[in-house]
RNA sequence: GGCCUGGUAGCUCAGUCGGUAGAGCAGAGGACUGAAAAUCCUUGUGUCGGUGGUUCGAUUCCGCCCCAGGCCA
């Protein structure tokens, strides 16, 4: 008999939270952060994160799992919550899976590819040379060893250009190659109903959005920018920094744009979240 | 009241030594396999504040007016 999971996905400020909790009152259930923002621990505010009490109340999986210096990805999510669930479901409890990242989601019930895992090293080194030769001139070296990825990726796609070279130069096989291999046999073990918030008025999504960031600038987004700054070696690169919020926040702390700015792009940003 | 600086795309602004204008961001659409709140692709006609004048032609030069900000009274 395969146990039962519920997926609520919806986009920011939908109220999938809202959502949650009050399923979480009414059946036995753990919820299960679907985030890639979540996972940073001190990232509070800009992340929308739900207060102490709140958790203390209705403890989530799967948030303020690493320092802001580390990086978390797809692949990692799977792990964790596969082992999350298999957990909840043992102790007769029914896992909610709630969140907005729909890469984990689709990672975690499609599966991925075996594909060796991120190496900050080679990452560094391909910067490096990119920094010398050029996203395109990367292009057309991935074109050298995988023609087919080359064709598929704009040369202006550092992210996945990079990746290619990376699982190249880690494997000597071409990630073209990789991906049609069949996806890990992964038997997902959970019959999942799924709910997806789909908002049917934007505009007040959009409001919602605006009055949202602006609350988080007056909880103290800022200072709270400020404080990850002075405690941990950060950089305007990584990841979490360049989660929506922090990067503006970032960009006032450094001069390069002024108060009105951090606000409109601000909630600007939001609101592409809210695409996706 | 006088002087100065601005008024150009939803926003921030560039520009036209006079030939009706263009970037970034936003918006819209799309791609996506270990960074996904990421990375990238496509998409830009707007009484160039109003009104007179000079001119073959004004958003651009000149006058007046309106609006915003600053300085001086």
């Amino acid at each position: 008999m395969t146990p039962p999971a519920i997926l609520v996905l919806g986009p920011t400020a939908a109220g999938k939270t809202a959502l949650a909790l009050h399923l979480a009152d009414r059946f036995p259930l753990e919820i299960v952060s679907v985030d890639s923002a979540l996972v940073y621990r001190n990232m509070n505010i800009g992340t929308a994160k739900p207060d102490a009490d709140t958790l203390k109340r209705y403890p989530h999986h799967l948030i303020d799992l690493i320092d802001p210096t580390c990086a978390y990805s797809a692949a990692r999510f799977c792990r964790d919550a596969r082992a999350v669930m298999a957990a909840i479901s043992a102790r007769g409890k029914v896992p909610l899976l709630v969140g907005g990242t729909m890469l984990y989601a689709k990672a975690l019930f499609g599966g991925l590819s075996e594909l060796p895992e991120a190496d900050s090293v080679v990452r560094a080194e391909l910067a490096a040379r990119a920094a010398q030769i050029g996203w395109a001139g990367m292009h057309r070296e991935l074109e050298r060893v995988d023609p087919q990825t080359a064709q598929r990726l704009k040369p202006g796609d550092s992210q996945r250009i990079q990746r290619a070279l990376e699982v190249f130069q880690l494997t000597g096989t071409p990630i073209s190659t990789l991906q049609t291999r069949a996806n890990e046999p992964r038997e997902f073990a959970w019959r999942t109903l799924k709910i997806g918030l789909v908002p049917d008025d934007r505009g007040v999504l959009h409001q919602r959005i605006a009055a949202r960031f602006e609350a988080m600038l007056a909880e103290g987004l800022v200072d709270e920018l400020l404080q990850l700054r002075r405690h941990y070696a950060l950089d305007a690169d990584m990841p979490s920094m360049r989660a929506v919020g922090y990067r503006q926040a970032w960009q006032f702390v450094d001069g390069e744009i002024d108060q009105k700015t951090l606000r409109e792009t601000g909630i600007a940003a939001t609101r592409q979240l809210a695409k996706r």
